[in-house]
DNA sequence: GCTTGGCACTCACGACATCTGAGTGCCAGC
DNA sequence: GCTGGCACTCAGATGTCGTGAGTGCCAAGC
C-alpha cells in the first residue's frame, strides 16, 4: 500500500467533505477522482487513515470526515496555495484603492476580505509599540480637560482626554505641547516612554502635577493593552455557514465579540507561520484551545509598514473550509494592504 | 364585551407569548391571568381581536400569537416603561464610570446596552454637523502627504491624510493651519463649510492649488455620509434568540452589518418618538420597511450634548421581545450617557 | 345582551414501525 | 497487494396512528 496514494485519499476526502458538505464514502471517491483502482482498495486505505486519526466515521453507514488532524495534514503536506483569480485580483483593487486614511483602509480591507473569502475576516490596527511618532498634539478643552492626540507614521490617530484638579492656562498647555513635541516626535513609542519620567524638571513645581497627569494620560495611550484594536466584518457569512456548526453560532459570535480573544489569537499564530504557505498561519479547530472554537479555523497572516511586521490580518470559518483559496486571499490581501500604508 | 376587557386579554396574550414564546390559548390565559371570565369568553375576545388584526393564528389548531399591530398597540396603549432594578442602574454606572475619552464611553455604553437588554445594541457616534469645531491641526507627514485632524466640542476626532502633487513646504502647511485655525475654531461645522471658499484668496497663487486640496479634505471630513459612524455590540444575543427567527438570522446580521441600514432606521425614527414613552422610539416588524428584518423591532432613544439631541442609539431584537424592559433599558442608558458627555 | 358549559371538529406533533440504501469490514481468489 | 463478493449495520426517510390542545358554534342561563 503506498504511501502516496494514501496521501492521495486523504486528498479527495477533503476536497469532496469541503465541496459537498457530506461523509464520503469510498465509491464516490473512486467515481469522482481518478485513482484507479477499486473501491475495496480505498476502503483498506481509509481503514488505515482512520487509524492513524485523520478521518472519522460518524456513525458506522456513514462515509468519512476528515479529523483536525487530518485538515492539518492537508495543509502542510498536500494543498498549494493557489494563486487568485483575475476577477478576484480586481475587487481586491477596486474595493481598496480609493481608500483615504488609516481607518478607511482598514475599514475596506476587512470587508473586501470577508467578500472574498465569504467569511468572518479580522484586522487588526497597527502596533503602536513599533511606530514612531508623527506628532504629539495637546488641545485645550475649555477648564480643567484637555485632549491628547498622538500621530503615528503608519497613519495612526490615538486620542485621550485628560482631566486635572484645576483650570489649565492655555499658556502652559502651549508650553507642554512644545515639550511633548520636542522629547517624542520622531522617537519610536516605546523609546518615548523613556524620556518621559524626566519632562516634569523641565516645569515650575506648581505646574508639575499637571504636567504629570498628561504624561499618565500618554503613557496609557501608549500601554499594550489600548493599544490593540480590530476590525470585523462578514459576520453573516457565518450564520450562512451555520450548518457547519453542530450546536450553534453562538459561542462563536461570542467569541469574536470579545476581541481579547481574537488579539490573543493574532498574537499567537504571529509567531508559528509555516514553511512554503507565503508567510500565512493556519490553526484548525482544537490547536486553537479555545472552547468555543472547537469547530472553527483560522487562517492569519501579517501586514507590513516600512518593512517590519505592524500587525495581523485574518479569517475565521468552520474547520471545514476552503483552506488553499482562503490562504491564497489572506495572503493576497495582506499583501496588497503592505502595498497601500508603504510596507 | 367590555373594551377594556379586550385589551387586557391582548396584553396578556403579549406577555405570555414573550414569556413562553409558544401560541397562547384561552384556557392557560385564564389560568395564569385573574381575568374572571370563563375561557369561552376569551375565545370570543379573541375571535375579535383576530379579526381586528392584534393577533393571528398559526394554525388552526394553535393558540395565538400577537401580530405587529398587536404589538403597537401593546406598546402604545398597555405598556408602561418601567423603571430598571437598582441592580441594572448600578450594572450601567460600573461599567461606564471610569470611560476615559469618547470612543471609550461609546464602546462601554453599546456594551451595556447589550448587556441589560440581552440583545444587539447599537450607538451613533455624535454628529458632527451639530457641534463646534475646537481645533483644526494639519500635520505634515513627509512629501506631498499631510494628515487633517478635526476636534470637535463633543471630544469626537476625526482625521483625513491629504495628498497633494509636489511637497509641501513645512511653512506652508503652519500658515494653512493658522488660517484653519482663525476660520473654523468656535464655529459650528455647517457654519464653516460657508465660511471655507474665501480661503484660498488669502494665500499666494501659487500655493492655492494646495490650499484647495486641504479644504476639500475638509468639507469631505464634514460631510454627511463621512459623519456618520456606530458602534455595535451583542450580536451574539442574536444567535441566543435564534428560534424567534423562523427562516434564518443570517439576514438579520447581514442589514446590521450593512451600517447605512442603521444609520437611516436611527435617522428616520428620530422623528416618531411617541408620547409617553419617554423620548423612546419603538418600530415593529414591518413597520420598518426593511425586508430583512421582518421579524425584527427597534427600540430607540436620542442621547445629548448640551441639551441638544447629538445622536441616537438602541436596540434590535425580535418582535417577540419584552419592550417594557427593553424601553427601560435603552432610556436609562441614554440618559446615563447624556449626563456623562455633559448633555 | 353577555356569559357559559357542552360538544364536535381540526390538525400539529410525537411515538412507533418499517423500509431502504449507502457504506462498511472481511475473506477468498486472482 | 488488489479485487469482487457478501453479509451486516444503521441513519434517515416514509408511513400510520393516536393524542390532546385548541377552536368555533350553539343553546341555555343570568
Amino acid at each position: 500500500m503506498s504511501d502516496e496514494r494514501r496521501l492521495a485519499v486523504l486528498r479527495a476526502i477533503v476536497e469532496d467533505y469541503v465541496a459537498t458538505r457530506e461523509p464520503v464514502g469510498s465509491k464516490v471517491l473512486v467515481e469522482r477522482h481518478s485513482l484507479g483502482v477499486s473501491p475495496a482498495t480505498i476502503r483498506n486505505d481509509m481503514a488505515v487513515l482512520e487509524e492513524e486519526g485523520y478521518i472519522a466515521q460518524p456513525h458506522t453507514s456513514a462515509g468519512r470526515v476528515p479529523t483536525d488532524k487530518g485538515y492539518r495534514a492537508f495543509v502542510d503536506r498536500i494543498a498549494t496555495v493557489k494563486p487568485l483569480s483575475p476577477a478576484e485580483r480586481r475587487a481586491i483593487s477596486t474595493l481598496l484603492d480609493d481608500a483615504t486614511d488609516l481607518d478607511d483602509v482598514l475599514t475596506r480591507t476587512v470587508r473586501a476580505l470577508a467578500h472574498l473569502t465569504r467569511q468572518v475576516a479580522v484586522v487588526q490596527y497597527p502596533s503602536l509599540s513599533r511606530a514612531t511618532v508623527r506628532h504629539v498634539e495637546l488641545v485645550p478643552l475649555g477648564g480643567p480637560r484637555m485632549l491628547l492626540v498622538l500621530i503615528t507614521d503608519s497613519g495612526r490617530v490615538e486620542q485621550r482626554t485628560v482631566e486635572v484638579t484645576s483650570e489649565v492656562p492655555d499658556e502652559l498647555v502651549a508650553r507642554m505641547r512644545a515639550a511633548l513635541g520636542v522629547a517624542a516626535a520622531g522617537r519610536r513609542l516605546s523609546d518615548v516612554v523613556a524620556v518621559l519620567p524626566s519632562l516634569p524638571e523641565t516645569f515650575a513645581p506648581a505646574d508639575r502635577d499637571v504636567v504629570r497627569a498628561v504624561l499618565r494620560a500618554l503613557e496609557d495611550s501608549l500601554s499594550a493593552e489600548r493599544e490593540e484594536r480590530v476590525v470585523l466584518a462578514g459576520t453573516a457569512n457565518l450564520a450562512r455557514s451555520g450548518l457547519d456548526f453542530p450546536q450553534s453560532i453562538s459561542p462563536v459570535l461570542e467569541a469574536i465579540e470579545e476581541q481579547v480573544v481574537l488579539l490573543r489569537l493574532l498574537g499567537e499564530m504571529a509567531e508559528d507561520t509555516g514553511a512554503g504557505t507565503g508567510g500565512v498561519a493556519v490553526r484548525i479547530g482544537r490547536e486553537l484551545a479555545h472552547e468555543r472554537l472547537t469547530e472553527t479555523s483560522v487562517v492569519t497572516s501579517g501586514y507590513a509598514s516600512g518593512g517590519q511586521v505592524v500587525a495581523h490580518l485574518g479569517v475565521l470559518g468552520p474547520t471545514r473550509m476552503d483552506y488553499p483559496t482562503t490562504m491564497a486571499a489572506v495572503r493576497a490581501v495582506a499583501r496588497y494592504v503592505s502595498r497601500m500604508i508603504g510596507g
